[in-house]
DNA sequence: CATTAAACCTGCGGGC
DNA sequence: TGCCCGCAGGTTTAAT
């Protein structure tokens, strides 16, 4: 479900309410949630315990929780999960998954995730082989700048999209080769840049690139501006609060609707079993 | 190595 | 009313 600005509004939210907190209760209400805590879910439990937050860092999807024992605990929010802060004796949410007592407040943070598609684990911090400054979880060395990061390379990224053999949307959602970018902004950012997804990256020019990552840019901060995209109450921050920009789509979920550019029915194609959204009039399928 | 399809889940809305 | 189908913001794993 969320993408990188969703992920970024969650962020800041977790943040603003964890930091300097000290865990002093932890709960896995479900192991699917922190499968990939291979340790389990018993020292998924005690390597929080009594342990304070320090900072909240997000690359792409993914986000993590900087822990002052040197670990952090890294969350996913795959298709439905959320991340909530609420007082503790709030009722539980219905697919409540995780909790985590934030002491001394009367607060706890509470994994929710409806399809359990999302995951927690703990784990050690390592330098990052990307280049940022930070450490970064060990377990996401597989996954690639996010291109609001001060140290993605415009030309490194035009370089290796070439290289590629395959279509542009394929490569924007691949998170190895540029993070943060799921269904939603990858159809906004090819509508913007009036490229079809199927485009092959080998084709493409320099220039074009440019313009498809500063379109990229452009919707991806506008989204994060607006609070994020909500088509219903998945998609929600730490307080439970749905984004508005669901307004600024121009191509995603518009299927039958005329293009704001030129009129033309915007169509739905089927594509990597999902759904496409572009525009017939300005956006041309390549040959073949 | 690069590329692509299948599998992992729950719930909702539409058609019959 | 109930059943079946398709669909949903994603990633990992396995197969080609």
């Amino acid at each position: 479900m969320p993408e990188l600005p969703e992920v970024e509004v969650v962020r800041a939210g977790v943040e603003h309410w964890v930091s300097g907190r000290t865990v002093d209760d932890v709960a896995v209400l479900h192991p699917r949630s922190v499968r990939r805590h291979t340790a389990g879910a018993g020292d998924f439990s005690l390597r929080l315990k009594e342990r304070s937050f320090t900072a909240v860092r997000r690359r792409g999807k993914y986000l993590w929780l900087e822990l002052d024992s040197g670990d952090a605990m890294l969350a996913h929010l795959g298709m439905s999960g959320q991340l909530l802060v609420q007082p503790r004796e709030h009722a539980a949410e219905r697919h409540q998954r995780v909790r985590i007592g934030l002491g001394p407040a009367e607060r706890e943070l509470r994994f929710v995730d409806q399809r359990t598609f999302g995951h927690l684990l703990i784990g050690p911090l390592v330098e990052d082989a990307r280049g940022g400054s930070a450490g970064v979880p060990a377990v996401i060395g597989h996954i690639a700048l996010d291109p609001l990061e001060p140290e993605f390379d415009d030309d490194v990224f035009s370089a290796s999209l070439r290289r590629r053999r395959t279509g542009i949307k394929r490569a924007l959602l691949d998170q190895s080769l540029i993070s943060g970018v799921g269904n939603i902004y990858a159809d906004e950012a090819l509508w913007r840049a009036r490229l079809h997804w199927a485009r092959p990256t080998a084709g493409l020019r320099r220039p074009q690139v440019s313009d498809l990552l500063k379109h990229l840019r452009d919707v991806l901060r506008e989204a994060l501006s607006a609070g994020g995209t909500s088509f219903d109450s998945l998609y929600v921050n730490v307080n439970g609060e749905s984004g508005y920009f669901e307004r600024g789509l121009k191509a995603y979920g518009r299927a039958g609707r005329p293009c704001e550019r030129c009129g033309a029915a915007i169509r739905r194609e089927v594509f990597m079993n999902r759904s496409s959204y572009s525009c017939p009039g300005c956006q041309r399928a390549p040959r073949s």
